[in-house]
DNA sequence: CGATCGTTTGAGTTTGATCAAATGTGGTGG
DNA sequence: CCACCACATTTGATCAAACTCAAACGATCG
């Protein structure tokens, strides 16, 4: 019954456990859900703004195009992230949101937004919680960007991504899906398609990493962190988290 | 009486006015006047958080540092910003904020920002207004290292910041002061120090732009704005924004 | 009056971009 | 089932934006 909002409450519970009767009203805040094609736009630049979208299914992304064409994509959402917890302040959206592959999405209409927030204080918080860690990804992606090597670049999303997939239950073994093109994690890291296709190929041969059929493999993680610099802290998985070799291990446990 | 917060309250006005109990409940919450000398840290990474910090004069920047000591400057915090309205949901700091210049600041304790929520809604939404559109700011920060050219760049950053140091009364015709060496700019714009002096220059000769002894003038702000492909959307002054060369006019009236 | 920090200039190098083409893959419809 | 199409990946060759290193020059300050 909780099971629609089911990576959500499990994200959530990273940050403050939450009680039977919080579930279930986050479960019957969520309503009317749609199906997005990949490519599609779930939320376009310049429109109006409408209630809270949940991921349930699929990844998609925060982009941004210039006059010409050039594209940055902003920041991934993935199965449990909620769209836009705040913007019905904002008039008109400053960046576009696509689906990356067939999504499902759940709309949480701002009544039971609000309602939600005055009955749940604790569930309120932890919603805060969730949108200041975004602040943080979107605050490290800048250092990523404008720091790190493309190896580097590479290395650190990969990091990221399994980190945050595993948080929802989306990773096995040392294994996640990440349906993404190589374009697409080009215009993600600021490289070239063709340039990020060597990096991957040199990940491959260095035996850390291999990405194929939108499946990533992590066969090195200590490695893989070391060569990407990747410190954890900024996605403020609070309780524990030193380096996260046995991440996957704790998890599951 | 409310001229302490007069720069923030300015700010905020940019969203909806404020009526004069709210402004006076503002001038109130705020306490400590603090000094901060150049290059000192207000905020350290890794420290836990404390109250909201209020900058009143001077400019600090949000960075964060890799191992091998490059640095990422994440954001500019202007008079009126506020540092950090809800981070005290966090256990720690994900990054540092330093004094770009001597900076005065003052303290508003969490009970303060609690009453003030409780009693002024609109003032709560002009307040979170602000910390969309600093986000907001963000995402554009990751577009600008991400894709545009050096002169993109630093032509981006001269025109959002002319127009937020507009929007609290900190230019003056044509000028505002930016305290900031080529060094930092070079953090900013993930340039090297050398390529933003060649930069500069070249604006310099190109009568774009001058900048000399922290004094920022912008000597053609429509081909400033063509050159940087500036949208000041995402600013999210509402009311109005069409392109921005008579901004100061406009402001002033 | 050094000392420190920032800016400017020059020369050579590197990372990653661009262009172009070949190869692989998945889906569609005849 | 195959032919075809669109799209993604891979490879090679060339190019350019921006970096690094090094040194000189200019401020500012105790």
């Amino acid at each position: 019954m909780t099971a629609i909002v089911a990576r959500l409450i499990r994200k959530l519970e990273n940050f403050t456990p939450l009680a039977e009767d919080e579930k279930r009203a986050l479960a019957n805040a969520v309503s009317a859900v749609r199906r997005f094609a990949a490519r599609e736009d779930l939320v376009r630049e310049g429109e109006p703004t409408d209630g809270i979208k949940l991921i349930l299914e699929g990844f998609a992304c925060r982009y941004k195009v210039l006059q010409d064409g050039r594209r940055q994509i902003i920041a991934y959402l993935v199965p449990g992230d909620l769209c836009d917890v705040r913007v019905f302040l904002l008039k008109r959206m400053d960046h576009s949101i696509a689906a990356l592959c067939p999504v499902e999405a759940a709309m949480v209409s701002h009544e039971a937004t609000n309602d939600l927030m005055e009955r749940f204080p604790r569930l309120t918080r932890a919603l805060w919680w969730s949108t200041l860690v975004e602040e943080s990804i979107t605050r490290e992606w800048i250092v990523n960007v404008g720091q790190r090597s493309a190896f580097e670049r590479l290395a650190h999303l990969f990091c990221e991504m399994f980190m945050r997939l595993d948080a929802v239950g989306l990773t096995h073994d040392d294994q996640c899906e990440l349906p993404l093109t190589q374009i697409e994690l080009a215009d993600t890291l600021a490289l070239s398609a063709v340039h990020v296709n060597r990096t991957l190929m040199e990940m491959r041969r260095g035996r850390l990493v291999s990405f194929h059929n939108r499946q990533l493999v992590i066969h090195d993680h200590v490695a893989l962190q070391i060569a990407a610099g990747f410190n954890p802290n900024y996605l403020h998985f609070e309780g524990e988290s030193p380096l996260a070799p046995e991440l996957t291990e704790r998890t599951r446990a």
